[in-house]
RNA sequence: GCCGGGAUAGGGUAGGGGCUAUCCUGGGGGACUGUGGAUCCCCUGACCCGGGUUCAAAUCCCGGUCCCGGCCCCA
């Protein structure tokens, strides 16, 4: 026996169909938004990789060399191929609002939500420099997820690096790369620890940094706690523009993420038991679209992982149920195979999910087929079927009745 | 890349150096070719892989693989 490789999921019917319904819900929303799908390769040149991340996020790639010689590697995100799309494309209608639902693929050692191989929903608006293509982005991040039946199980925690900066300098740190490097580290490391490292990073300011981190709220409570600042009223606005959408965004300004390229705002989703790794995350990269070779463009999106996601939405009962299913079942009796068909196809070419029985088994064991695959009705097609009627079962509650072969439709759709 | 815990039919499990490896469930067939979820019968089907210790290994030891979880990293 073949063994599955490391990381990677086998999809079967019944778990497929409950990931479909999820994966659609999602895809609706984001086309509800306005935003348009797109897709892409599944493999680059490892180079476009390095442009953006550097070595550390190479090695971390599933790469290989191709029969040309080159450098080939499985995406490990979408950025910089949606970069690169955006930059040989100068008729692009701005403001660009994508998104996309593809397989990654990350060399790591699996745990808790995170595999080798895994879908990565991706929404992002391109062109857009002011905040309210920032609060687009949030809603339809948090929309997404309350439609999802996750609303109030999750925490939409936003900061703001351009606000960081502004307090750091304020505070009279110079080092603030390093400064924001021990900030991210904070939830990992014990406290003692910490302080020790952000007093090293930041000296005397150390203090007013905890400060500062540990005020978490709302937009208006953590600002007016801050102290005011431009860049603090944008944050305002934010929320202000977030109320329209009916969205509530929690300021926490010890959420760094990737420090490489994020220029404005970040955020992340968390579960609001604190129990799993973030479920989403995202923020504002306006430098980034210029690495690939395109104009400088402002740009704002996030990406959600499919494995986190399902592990809240299971531990919150909102995971649908993962079972076959199918509209109807057509029960053969012998001699009877062509009308059965016949029946099978008139139903399918109304879109309706239809099997029929392939085997020529006996009335019993096709019912009991019927039963495993979930079919809301069985159609039992024989001697009737010479005066246009056929036997239909519920199977769920077991009534049947002998109805006209023009009355299926009607009766299908009542469920 | 590192660390901890696991692995017995398709799924869930009992056993823990020696007899034909336990039970539940599932799958196929039959009782029953015009009625499923019930019952009974028959069939199907497993000790992760490789090496070692031993008269004898599913059981003990070593290595690997995969699974679960943690670290690093998290784009």
């Amino acid at each position: 026996m073949f063994r599955k490789l490391k990381g990677f999921r086998d999809m079967y019917p019944e778990k497929m169909r409950a990931r479909r319904e999820v994966f659609e819900r999602i895809n609706s929303t984001a086309r509800g938004f306005g935003f348009h799908e797109i897709d892409a390769p599944s493999v680059e040149l490892l180079e476009l990789f390095r442009v953006k991340s550097g070595d550390e996020i190479v090695k971390q790639t599933f790469s290989f060399v191709d029969k040309g010689g080159r450098e080939i590697t499985l995406i490990p995100e979408l950025t910089p191929t949606v970069a690169r799309m955006l930059a040989s494309r100068k008729d692009l209608v701005k403001p660009v609002k994508w998104f996309s639902f593809p397989k990654m693929w990350r060399y790591e050692e699996p745990q808790s939500g995170r595999l080798r191989e895994f879908y990565q929903f991706n929404a992002d608006i391109f062109g857009i420099a002011g905040i309210e293509a920032d609060a687009e982005v949030l809603a339809l991040a948090m929309e997404i997820l309350d439609s999802l039946g996750l609303e109030g199980k999750y925490v939409m925690r936003v900061s703001d690096r351009i606000l960081m900066e502004e307090l750091l300098k304020k505070f009279g740190v110079s080092r603030v790369e390093e400064t924001f490097r021990v900030i991210d580290k904070k939830d990992k490391i014990p406290e003692d620890v910490f302080m020790e490292n952000l007093q090293s990073a930041a000296g005397d300011a150390a203090e007013k940094i905890i400060d500062v981190l540990n005020v978490k709220g709302s937009v208006g409570d953590v600002i007016s706690k801050i102290g005011e600042s431009s860049r603090g009223e944008i944050l305002i606005k934010l929320q202000d523009l977030l109320d329209g959408y009916g969205k509530k965004i929690t300021l926490d300004l010890s959420i760094v993420r990737g420090l490489a390229y994020y220029s404005g705002i970040v955020f992340e989703a968390h579960d609001a038991k604190g129990e799993f790794r973030a479920i989403l995350g995202g923020g504002r990269y306006d430098n980034v679209v210029q690495l690939f070779g395109g104009e400088h463009t402002p740009a704002v999106g996030f990406g959600m992982g499919d494995a986190v996601l399902e592990l809240i939405m299971k531990r919150e009962g909102v995971w649908p149920e993962e079972r076959m299913e199918v509209d109807a079942f057509v029960a053969v009796v012998p001699g009877f195979r062509k009308e059965a068909t016949q029946i099978a196809m008139n139903l399918r070419k109304e879109g309706f999910r239809v099997d029929i029985d392939l085997t020529g088994r006996s009335l019993g064991k096709q019912l009991k087929y019927a039963n495993r695959i979930n079919a809301k009705y069985a159609i039992i097609v024989g001697e009737e079927v010479r005066n246009g009627k056929v036997v239909v079962k519920d199977m769920e509650t077991g009534e049947q009745r002998t109805v006209g072969i023009g009355k299926l439709k009607e009766i299908i759709n009542e469920n």
